[in-house]
Formats: structure tokens, sequence, C-alpha cells
DNA sequence: TAAAAATACTCCATAGGTATTTTAT
DNA sequence: ATAAAATACCTATGGAGTATTTTTA
């Protein structure tokens, strides 16, 4: 019996659920079926009631989880009085991410963090924004960061920073050696959009018709789901697209890639960073929404 | 940073030493100072200052080791409050035993004892009676076994059975025939023993005094380190040789060795089971020695 | 110089993964 | 029928061993 298995003990107890558990703890669920069975075993005590519905305490897991509280706390205790020590941020900060930001935000601004506190592991789950929302209620994650506002009044969201969409083209692409077009134009061209329902598509479509023009009237060509793709579509010139400025940087210098203004037309989104005020703020992450916090000004 | 850590780390602290901590846990002194390396490492801190003279805490070491002190017993607490369930004893029994104890006696004793505590888990160190006595001292085993009396305050010392030595020879010998033999007699036959300084010699010796032979009178043939040898020098007809009768019943069953009794005298001693009052008495090292008072009667 | 700790390396046990099956509602 | 836990099997990490070197009183 070690710490490890109390762990996981605690956390089943408290999750009431053995998949919760392994969601919250980011290891699979068969992992903690066997450290839980090799605990019992161990222990010669059945600690867990288990069906497919629920999961509850024995009276002897009910003993135990006693004990598991004291034992997890004091080491967390014993770790944070020696960090003192050193002045050192550490533990692990666990992000959930929507694709975009998590694909071309987060790499900088965790390798950024990381230089400033190198002793911090970070897991980034990337996740659609519901359930991001849903991990962070659930006290899976530290904190979430979306393209999209979160409505919940268990949540705290703050506006990070802003994301312009541009138009992209390809070098070879008859409008590269113009810097702005207007809407009227792009209506001629054929489109290679991220699907229905990604964040990007969603704010383009809805600038667009607050722009007074009907997206169903755009020449859309190919439909993709990575921004990858779409950006390796435009760049094979199978038509043009509308994109974050963040997600081209690469292509613009190596000039694969051109970027459009839109006449009369910014298309504005914020990121936010959201968390969860109830759930326990390790120094690592207090120190992550500060440095977050840190970025706005840029 | 997880239990065996902290455990460790405690035994080096409080033996302040690594190697013997190596010796009271067990385990090799490298384990010890890769285990104390990662913790310190994971840690950031230095933990221990260490020359060949002297191990001591540092000022972070102290604050760990208090949290250490209250983890491992709260583990200890944790495991004990469930055995009450299950009222099986359990844990980790070390004895330290002699050479002729540990050959020939503690296997079946074990057996037997593992027959009714099969939860216990055994680790038995053969030495000599003066490493016992000194591994005793230093609370690095539960329980000593010896064939010599102990003379020291701190320990307790209880006759537990006794043992009689008895002339063997081999089935193809002269006196292979006889059951008895007289002193006389022995003195005409070529001896095979155990080295000066084992407690069989010793015993035999002293016997042999007091009956008013001078040992020095034995042709002795061979000294050989290991009762084991001995036996098959004796069934080789090497010599003949005064061993205890329980080191020889599986040849009396082959056969391959005979017995005989010594005229006028019975050499007679005693095992004796010895352990540190002032050590903290477990569960299972209660049952064992209730177990070895047990067999007192047979 | 001698005892103790550190290092180098090797090996094996086990924690954890994926794929799948079983179970209970 | 379906979601959750259990099982089977595999892999890789790291804990512990032996042999050896380095350190310091």
């Amino acid at each position: 019996m070690n710490r490890q298995h109390l762990e996981l003990f605690k956390t089943v107890a408290e999750k009431k659920s053995f998949s919760k558990a392994s969601e919250a703890l980011h290891i699979s669920q068969p992992a903690i079926s066997q450290q839980i069975n090799a605990l019992e075993e161990y222990l010669g005590v059945k600690l867990l009631n288990r069906t497919t519905r629920k999961v509850t305490l024995t009276e002897e897991g009910k003993i135990l989880y006693q004990y598991a509280i004291q034992i997890c706390k004091l080491f967390d205790d014993a770790e944070r009085a020696l960090s003192e020590f050193t002045g050192v941020v550490k533990g692990t900060l666990t992000i959930g991410a929507s694709l975009t930001i998590g694909e071309y935000l987060l790499p900088n601004i965790i390798g950024a963090f990381k230089v400033e506190y190198p002793q911090v592991q970070i897991i980034l789950d990337v996740f659609n924004t519901k359930h991001i929302v849903r991990r962070l209620l659930e006290q899976n994650i530290d904190v979430g960061l979306v393209e999209g506002p979160v409505n919940n009044d268990d949540l705290s969201v703050e506006p990070i920073m802003e994301d312009e969409l541009c138009v992209i083209v390809s070098q070879k692409h008859s409008l590269a050696g113009r810097n702005s077009v207007s809407l009227e134009e792009l209506a001629c061209f054929p489109f290679v959009l991220r699907e229905k329902g990604s964040g990007t598509r969603e704010v383009m479509e809805e600038a667009l018709r607050n722009a007074g023009w009907d997206p169903k009237e755009m020449l859309i060509n190919l439909e993709l789901g990575s921004t990858e793709a779409v950006k390796a579509a435009v760049e094979a010139n199978l038509g043009i697209s509308i994109l974050s400025k963040r997600t081209v940087q690469k292509e613009l210098q190596l000039n694969s890639l051109k970027l459009l203004a839109i006449d009369g037309l910014k298309i504005i989104r914020n990121f936010y960073v959201v968390y969860n005020p109830k759930r326990h703020r390790t120094p690592a992450v207090e120190h992550f929404l500060n440095f977050i916090a840190g970025l706005n000004l840029s």
C-alpha cells in the first residue's frame, strides 16, 4: 500500500466511479481497476461495492478513506513545506483547450510558461468547449482556454486576448497581389472552410451575417475537419478561406499563403480563460492564471 | 515521493547511516543511496549531510522527517485498523538464527508457522550468535534463535527446546552395529568435526572435558565449516562425528548414517529465543513468540 | 587506509497502456 | 441495450541487485 494506491482510492471514493476517477487522474480505467484490486488484495478487504451504476464505500472502505485523506494531505503539506525552501513552483497543471487554441496558441504559451516554471508538469487535453466546461465543473482540469464565451454561473470566465479572422489565399491566387478585398468580390471565389459547428466557422458566419451577407451565398468547395487541412487546401489553391491570423504565421513567413483584410469588416473574437472557483488552486495553477493575465496586455 | 521514499529516509535519519539503514531494511546500500538521491532530486532540496563518518539531517531534512514520522505512522495505523476486520495476522517478521538452527530447525518451524499465519512474510538471516546479538540491539531483527546462552541485560532470553548431541558413524563403520559406545573406545577412532568456534564444537568439547576426557586426545581427521559437509564426510566413512540429533534425521531414515549413545554421557544443550524488549512488537512478532513458546512443551 | 557513500550496469517486477469481454441495470 | 468495470495481454519504466569507484576522517 503506497501513496499512489491511496490517491486512486480516494479519487474513486469521491467520484463514486472508476471511469470518472480515471478521467480526473489522467490514467486509464483498467489501471484504476488493477490498482484498486491490488489494494483490496493486499489488505484482504473489500473496499468498494461496485455495480455498473454506482460505486459505494464498504465499511472497511470508509475507514481507509479517512486515513487516505490524512495521508494524502500530509504528503501535500510536506511537499509544500519543502517547496518553500526552494521557492520553485512545482506540481501538475491540467489545461483543457479547444482545438485552435491548443494547436496554435498554447504551444507558445506553454513554452514561455515552462521557461519561467520548468518544474511544473503540464497536461494538455484538447476538447470542444462544451466538454471543457463539463470537465471544469467535474474538477478534472485546472483551467480551460476556449474561443467562445462560456455562460455558466459556476465558472469564472475572463477574456485573455483578441483574435482576428482574415481572408487567406494561395500565393498563386488572383487576389494574392491585393491587400484587401470587398465582401462582394468574396462571393465570386470558391471557399475551403472548417466544418459547421467549429468555433472558427461559427464566428465567421455570424460576422458575415452582421455585415449583411448571407453565408449561404458562399461558394463552398471543401469542408475540412482541421485547420491544417484547410491551410493545405488553400495552399494547393483549391479555394480561399477565412481563418485566424494566428494559425497562418508560418505560411505567411514562407510566402505560401497571403493574408487579406475585408473592406470595412474586422472579424474579431476573444479567447477566454475559464476556471472553477470552487476547485483548490495549487501554486502551479495560481501562477499560470497570473501568467495568462500578464499576457493580456500584449 | 511515496511511502517507500519516506520509510527509507526515516530509517537513514534514525540510524544516521546509509549502510545501517540498509541492514535494518534488508535492502542494499546502493538502493538506499539511489532512493534518497531520487527523493532529494524530486524535492529539489538536500535532506542529508553525509560524510563517511556521520550522516546528519539538514534543516530541510528535519522538516521532512517530522512529516515522514506522521505519514509512516498513519500508513501503519491504517493497515492495523483494516487488519482488525480480517483478523488475519500480516506483516514482516525478521528472524536471525545461528547456522544449525537456521538450517535444520527453522525450516520446520517456519513451515508450521506459515500454515497458521500464511500472510506473514518471514525474512531469515543466518549469522553467528554474536552478530545476532548486535542486530537485536540495533533493532534490525525482531527475534534471534541461538544455540548458546546470551548474557546481555538489554535482551530477553528464553530457552525453547533441548538439543542432544550424539555420535554418528557411517553404515559401513565397525561401530555401526552397536547402540552405544564408551568414551575410551571413541579415542581410538578418527573424527570429522565442525571447525573450532562453532557452537556444536564448543558444546561437545565442554561436555567431554566435564566427563574427564581431554578433547585434545581426539584423533581429528578433518575439520569442516558446514554440518552438511561433516555429514557427507562421515557417510563416506572418513571418520565419525558428534552432531545434533536434529541434523541427521534424513540420513537416519535413509540408513546412510547410524546414531550411537555414549555410555554414561548425554550431551544436552538448549536452544534459546532472544528478543529486544525495547523494540516495538508487531502482531506478527507477538504471534511468533507465542508460537515458539507453544513448541516449548514438545 | 579503511569504512562508507556514490556510481555504473544489469535485470526484473510491476504500473500502466490498448483491446476486449463481462456484468448489471 | 448500454454504460461501466473486469480481464487479458503487452510494454516500458524504475527499483533493486552486484561490482566497482570515489570520498573523507
